[in-house]
DNA sequence: GCAAGGTC
């Protein structure tokens, strides 16, 4: 029978596995119920004794992730219902979203007879606002959780035993400043993206459907991350077609010694001017011989990596594992939901002083091919890893928590397993280290340099098999001060050559860098770009940089054709089916993929840029300012109404100037998608 | 038919 005296508290995570993990660490015996209408989300009950509040009867549960969502009144539902410059003002309204239903309803049954409410979201702000969503949707059914103090919550950065206990017995107070400034994200993200792409399509779709004889051509839309990720891709793309070859010189001296032909690299790397180097050459030349002016031997080493953030890992996915960023992180939920791997959307790559690294180690002692190497670790071996500098303080960096025999997974899991696997050993073990010559020699009135490395221990590298480090040629021994002829000495022209397109890798950068998107969302903007047919992606070929014979509008090389090459949009998902390249062609490629825009994206980001204004919707400052923003929110030094009020004004003055100006844009889709001038 | 952010 319940104990008619005990407290009721009603804990709620923002996802299953906190909920789970937490019940466990607090609960002595805890018993698990299903919930009606979801699957993944279950209720634990059991009994805890609260400082504060004494002994309790607990329910354990959890939402996933945001449990309402933010729309416009149904009559703005058409999109002919309005003007879409009405959308900047149109009443919105939060309810609770349709998945959310049956966790709202679990919510509102506990909450009715408990006297305590008890958050554990994630510690950062969409967490924060997370917990005043469920904590608004438990009021309406026991408004006494309204009440100051009855609604608490717990402050935790991982999920070991002492940590939680700790939590559970230090309730804070839900920050508001933090979920108010989440609250400006969204409802400027709604305005702002449903009135701009509603604006974008009905101008521009019907001249693509025209041209192209179809109906079915895609939506065009604008977010605050699909357009500045659109951007980059572009703005790398018109440099390689801009660029303009340089010549340059450079003087190459070789000296064969002990039967060993060193090169030396010119201090000056190269000159843009001819005569220059003439003259410079000639005088080493004149000179005859070179000195030797420094031989230095000293230790060296590589560092090894850091702890594994969901961005590292999603630019290890390109590098090593021929995965892009999508694939990467499906696979790793995967791994996730199964038990083998911590949380795989982390911006941290810190341990936590009193995580048992070594008890994790110890667990990869039991097989795979890294067993060994695992309980060498054990032995002895082990090493403190590196602290980054990023900590989200919701999440520890992506590392396996179980022990599973490889073979027992996918091969797709079993790449991405193996790589967390190795990246955290790799983290535990000593950094390589080797020894570092440097030979400098002065011919004529020149510097000359070489290097040489000898890899002394390998350590770390041993099961990171991702980082290459070898040791060179062996160097012949040089004395300081010694006189020699170089055996050759020549100079040569060369051609300054176009970067690459943009690879993945690089964009992940970008994207991370300008606070384009979070960890868990960078992949979905990427594939967002490619499904609107913004851009394409297609294997690199090994080796080749550039890519001579690339016109804007060649039928078979970029921008791709997109919607307005003459094929028009492929049903269903994947757009064109015939071109090659986007599915990792082997063989004569290195398996990564670079970005190419479509005629279209080339469109658009031309269009908005030759328009001229000093707001960029196609680069990062935006996105940046509204960073800013939300971080004066949450300092208290601006309001939700104050940051809304601002940035819809400043984003319903372009929108106007477009208006105007849609001549520009209309031109920049003809000119590119149609081939016509002007 | 819109966005971006959570999560299964």
């Amino acid at each position: 029978m319940p104990n008619q005296r005990a407290r009721k508290v009603l804990c709620v995570a923002e996802k299953n596995s906190i909920a789970k993990a937490v019940a466990n660490h607090l609960g002595g015996q805890v018993t698990t119920h299903n919930i009606r209408g979801n699957p993944y989300v279950k209720n634990y009950e059991f009994q805890y004794n609260f400082p504060a509040w004494g002994a309790c009867d607990v329910t354990m549960t959890s939402v996933s992730g945001h449990l309402t969502g933010l729309d416009f009144d149904p009559r703005y539902k058409k999109w002919t219902s309005c003007d879409p410059s009405e959308l900047f003002e149109a009443r919105v309204e939060t309810a609770v979203s349709e998945s959310g239903q049956p966790l709202a309803e679990n919510i509102q049954r506990q909450a009715r007879y408990c006297q305590m409410l008890f958050i554990w979201t994630d510690c950062d702000r969409e967490g924060e606002n997370i917990g005043t969503e469920i904590r608004d949707v438990a009021i309406k059914a026991n408004a006494i959780l309204g009440q100051p103090g009855k609604t608490v919550r717990a402050r935790f950065s991982n999920i070991e035993r002492a940590h939680i206990i700790n939590a559970a017995h230090n309730p804070i107070l839900l920050d508001e400043a933090q979920s108010n400034a989440v609250k400006a994200r969204i409802e400027l993200d709604l305005r702002i993206g449903a009135s701009y792409t509603r604006n974008l399509t009905l101008t521009i779709q019907p001249m693509l459907q025209r041209h192209l004889q179809q109906e079915d051509t895609g939506l065009i839309s604008y977010g605050s991350c699909q357009f500045p990720t659109l951007g980059f891709v572009v703005e790398r793309y018109l440099r390689v077609r801009h660029f303009v070859p340089e010549t340059f010189w450079t003087i190459k001296v070789m000296h064969e010694k002990d039967r060993i032909k060193v090169n030396f690299r010119w201090a000056r790397t190269h000159l843009f001017d001819r005569m220059a180097v003439v003259i410079l050459f000639e005088r080493c030349l004149t000179a005859r011989t070179a000195r030797v002016t420094k031989v230095q031997t000293k230790p060296t080493s590589k560092w090894k990596p850091l702890a594994l953030t969901t961005v590292e890992l999603q630019k290890c996915g390109s590098r090593f594992l021929r995965m892009d960023s999508a694939k990467v992180m499906s696979v790793a939920e995967q791994l996730y939901q199964k038990g083998w791997i911590s949380y795989p959307r982390t911006e941290t790559d810190q341990f936590d002083r009193g995580m048992d690294l070594r008890a994790l180690v110890q667990k990869q002692t039991q097989g795979g091919a890294w067993a060994q190497y695992a309980q060498g670790l054990v032995n002895g071996g082990f090493s403190q890893p590196r602290s980054g500098r990023n900590n989200d303080k919701a999440h520890p960096p992506i590392h396996p928590v179980n022990f599973v025999e490889p073979t027992s997974l996918t091969q797709d899991e079993r790449t991405v397993h193996e790589f967390v696997v190795r990246r955290f050993l790799a983290c535990c073990s000593e950094d390589a280290r080797g020894s570092k010559t440097e030979i400098s020699i002065l011919y004529g009135s020149e510097t000359f340099n070489t290097t040489g490395l000898v890899v002394l221990e390998r350590n770390y590298l041993e099961v990171y098999k991702y980082d290459k480090w070898t040791s060179s040629q062996e160097l012949p021994r040089f004395q300081e001060g010694e006189v020699f002829e170089p055996t050759e000495a020549m100079m040569n022209e060369g051609k300054t050559s176009p970067p690459g397109y943009l690879t993945e890798p690089e964009l992940i950068a970008l994207m991370d860098a300008n606070g384009i998107g979070t960890d868990a969302t960078m992949a979905e903007h990427i594939s967002k770009i490619k499904l609107r047919e913004y851009v394409e992606t297609r294997a690199r070929a090994r080796g080749a940089q550039q890519d001579d014979d690339a016109g804007p509008i060649s039928d078979d090389d970029a921008p791709a054709p997109g919607r307005g090459g003459g094929r028009g949009r492929a049903r269903g998902r994947g757009g064109r089916g015939g071109r090659g390249g986007t599915n990792g062609n082997q063989g004569a490629t290195n398996g990564m993929q670079e970005f190419i825009p479509t005629t279209l994206g080339v469109a658009l980001v031309e269009g908005y840029e030759n328009m001229g204004f000093e707001i960029s919707l196609t680069k990062p400052f935006l996105r940046k300012e509204m960073e800013l923003k939300m971080k004066a929110i949450c300092e208290g030094r601006k309001s939700k109404a104050e940051v809304v009020h601002e940035s819809i004004e400043q984003y319903r003055d372009v929108y106007i100037r477009t208006q105007q100006r849609l001549d520009t844009l209309r031109a920049a889709v003809r000119k590119y998608c149609f081939g016509e001038n002007g």
